[in-house]
DNA sequence: AAAAAAACAAACAGGACTGATTAAAACAGG
DNA sequence: CCTGTTTTAATCAGTCCTGTTTGTTTTTTT
């Protein structure tokens, strides 16, 4: 047939070389992503409670009807577009930290590493990642949609520190501990837009965990984890 | 008149003796704070997204009517439940810091008050105000009424503080330091119910919280706040 | 070329929600 | 007891949302 075939992405169309899938089948995919992705942009731009399947619909350009062919229900809709969202936070982690130089070693990769999920919480799909989560207590279905992803997302983001991190990564507990403080130190920070003097504090608060990132591997055994008083 | 009347909370009837205020007044005023209490609960309950009027009305026992008489339009509802929130939430921290023993000094002192925060921030209350705060980003009307308390409350936060680590006030910024890091470490945490582990993570970072707020006031000017990095 | 299947679109029905209006009950003051 | 005010309650209208049904167009299969 004459008209142009777009090719669609591998996302929609598994282990199949383009030239044995239908142009229908090309065609619906093509569609199912533009859902997604109009879905994600929906959650940005409106606030994951005020995204609506006709909403989502005008945003993908196509019709309520064609949406609900491709997801019978707003539940299902929601479901392939959090496993989506699961998926795009994955590649941006991964693209930041694949642009930290390889020059860079030492204290100042690491901090390069921190300020890269810095950049990562802030960045739109994680404000919408955070607001999923914060929704899901009083909604059932959205919780067991986070869940059933959330051992694969963590698996994924231990990985990429490891990575990061990697002479670090073998520090048992230690390691441990330091992608948590870092973690919930920023994602509480990130979470809070309400707050007076942000960038002073923001700043502040990135410098200290820099050092103590660097202090957690440099202490011997015993310190910067077992101990939790020094004598007065 | 014959009837029983319950005495009105101060919160409902202002700078005047039960006996100057009419019985009406004092009825209506009653009726007000239950339609707060109502809302609250509802928050807690049904999470803020799903709040609706007739639900509110149904939860404190009055008609829609009755409780639009009360507050005309459902942003006013929410604005007047946000603020009595704020009330609450000021009202439960500064009860669980004098719950701490006076006996208690010294580190053992800090660390009951840190931990009186995390009682705070995973009580029912402050879960409420973190999925407010979320909410906000897509709606600004809430995200009004919160700025227009916000700094009251983070005022009361600071004085609470300082009367709780007094020995540590005078400090400058390192205590302004301090006070961030406890904050959005927990926070952090206390937001992320989705994750593996939590138990072991929780106790970890709590004892590591507690170590490096001892550090923070213990070392020389320049150490915890100003170096970035120690020589390699 | 025709039939069947898939994708897409439009209309409809039912339910939920908010704000407004009207009515009834309770209260205050003379 | 009467009148006016306030509080409370019931009803209505309009809007929005989701799922279902029906219809149209495009593509695939025979």
């Amino acid at each position: 047939m004459a008209t142009k075939k777009p090719k669609p992405t591998k996302t929609s169309v598994e282990a199949k070389a383009p030239s044995d899938i239908s142009w229908q089948a090309q065609k619906s995919a093509m569609t199912r992503d533009r859902i997604l992705d109009a879905a994600i942009n929906c959650f940005i731009n409106l606030g994951y409670t005020n995204v609506t399947t006709a909403k989502v619909a005008q945003a993908a350009g196509v019709s309520r009807g064609a949406m609900l062919h491709h997801f019978p229900s707003k539940t299902e809709l929601i479901q392939a577009a959090v496993e989506y969202l699961h998926d795009k936070l994955i590649e941006d982690y991964t693209q930041r930290v694949s642009n930290i130089p390889a020059a860079l070693q030492g204290p100042a990769r690491r901090r390069a590493g921190v300020e890269a999920y810095w950049e990562h919480l802030t960045g739109d799909l994680f404000v919408v990642y955070h607001e999923l989560c914060t929704a899901s207590r009083s909604d059932p279905e959205l919780k067991a949609i986070l869940e059933s992803s959330q051992q694969a997302f963590e698996q994924h983001v231990r990985e990429s520190n490891e990575a990061l991190f990697a002479e670090w990564k073998d520090r048992g507990e230690r390691f441990l501990l330091a992608m948590d403080v870092t973690k919930f130190m920023m994602e509480g920070l990130a979470a809070s837009r309400l707050m007076t003097h942000r960038e002073e504090r923001v700043s502040r608060l990135m410098n200290y965990l820099s050092d103590r990132l660097e202090e957690i591997f440099e202490e011997e055994e015993s310190s910067a984890i077992g101990r939790h008083t020094k004598g007065a």
